[in-house]
DNA sequence: TTATATAATTTGTCAATACAAATTATATAT
DNA sequence: ATATATAATTTGTATTGACAAATTATATAA
């Protein structure tokens, strides 16, 4: 890990351990790299990513503060991607049925939004995901050949994100994902025992892996009582 | 404006004119840095600039991309915060009624939203708001006179977020919100127009300036047919 | 005391340079 | 021709130094 990286690391330390507090002033930056035997330029490379994180705000003349309504922001990571096996892990059973396994050509709109040739076979997985046991989302994934391969129906049960990352050794990226609600459907009184009348919580994602490819466009159907998502937006750099 | 802000500007409208195709390269930093007679430094700083906004990829050893699926993300400004009236100028009529404008205490809850002492008053305000005439958002909003005050029913009208920024003189910053589907409700039915069991996509934020106080609280209710939230979710920094 | 101007402090920006790390191109050996 | 080792290329990290911009503290004047 590069020094700017460590920096940042014990600095969010400090921060979640209370050393600094909420309000706070941090060490000025001269100070801090003093103490850490670098420049400041490091330094501010590590805010950088301190305040990426919203972990600290900011002010040119004044000095660099804890985020005064900072509380431990661990519910944001639930919007970061790392599939729901990743996201439970530890907190809770995560069991899967694979209910449709199938490779087939893409339609328009899935070879669209992969970023594919509609030549290029896709994998079109249907999945319904419980949590210690209870139904939590109901998941159509469509991903292309050309970047995922060997996937069988027992990786499908398991975890594909772990698949994708240390099989393939791919990195994921970023994701888009529009969240919209949704009435209730055959399949989500079938699978997730929605009433009839139930709001359904739908997520349409796609994810792509570091290089920029596009590995997974999916549709995720989660039970209204189930389930809310946490996002953190940001204001831009420009 | 400084120079790396200018760099990543001009090489945002290269990429978005098409001068640079999606998956093809730049030009390498150190011809970069020639071209806008700068150090590779600055050029690396307007880069971080745009590998933020998933514009570019970026490959040590070989070379800087554009992001392969580039299609201008005009979209993923939806996630921003910059109020309703923002985000639709131009587009369409917003209109606003006020069906309730308050100053009280805050609940237990509200203050521990908004991180203030209980003994702060705050705005109550309940608005609807309308596109074209068509119901399109209810919203509740709680705001603390110890970061906002002047507001006036006149201005819940308009744009508090246009009076936050111009009459106020504060700057927006980031915000958290919580996004998850609900059952109609006798307000949704009275004000949106909604049937008795359509879902509702409510959305849950608190807002905060760039210094990091928090200024408001807001429950926001839509109608499953008329809006849906893009979110952009990246990778962490570290 | 209060307002105003000045100085000091602190973060932000930028340059020039050097080396590290990863990738790509080239040369070499089999 | 193919595989392997080497060199060249390109981005990433880091230092030092300098000045700009914003804020805060201090001194001055009314």
């Amino acid at each position: 890990m590069s020094l700017y990286q460590q920096v940042a690391k014990k600095l969010r330390q400090r921060i979640e351990a209370g050393n600094y507090q909420p309000g706070e002033a941090l060490p000025r930056q001269a100070e801090l790299a003093l103490e850490f035997n670098t420049s400041r330029v490091t330094i501010q490379k590590a805010l950088d990513i301190l305040f990426n994180d919203n972990l600290i705000i900011r002010k040119q003349g004044s000095g660099t503060y804890v985020s005064p309504t900072y509380s431990s922001a661990l519910d944001i990571i639930s919007s970061q991607y790392g599939g729901t096996t990743q996201l439970f892990a530890g907190k809770a059973t995560v069991s899967t049925q694979v209910l449709h396994f199938e490779i087939r050509l893409p339609t328009d709109e899935e070879s669209q939004k992969l970023h594919i040739e509609s030549t290029i076979p896709v994998y079109d997985i249907y999945r319904l995901r419980k949590l210690d046991n209870n139904p939590y989302e109901l998941t159509k994934s469509i991903m292309p050949l050309s970047v995922i391969s060997n996937l069988t129906k027992e990786v499908a049960e398991r975890s594909i994100f772990a698949f994708i990352q240390h099989d393939l050794g791919l990195e994921i990226g970023n994701a888009v994902r529009r969240i919209s609600a949704d009435k209730t459907k055959n399949d989500d009184i079938q699978y997730l025992d929605c009433e009839t009348h139930d709001p359904i919580l739908q997520v349409s994602q796609t994810v792509s892996l570091k290089d920029g490819r596009i590995f997974e466009y999916a549709q995720t159907r989660h039970r209204y009582d189930k389930g809310s998502i946490v996002v953190f937006n940001k204001v831009p750099m420009v």
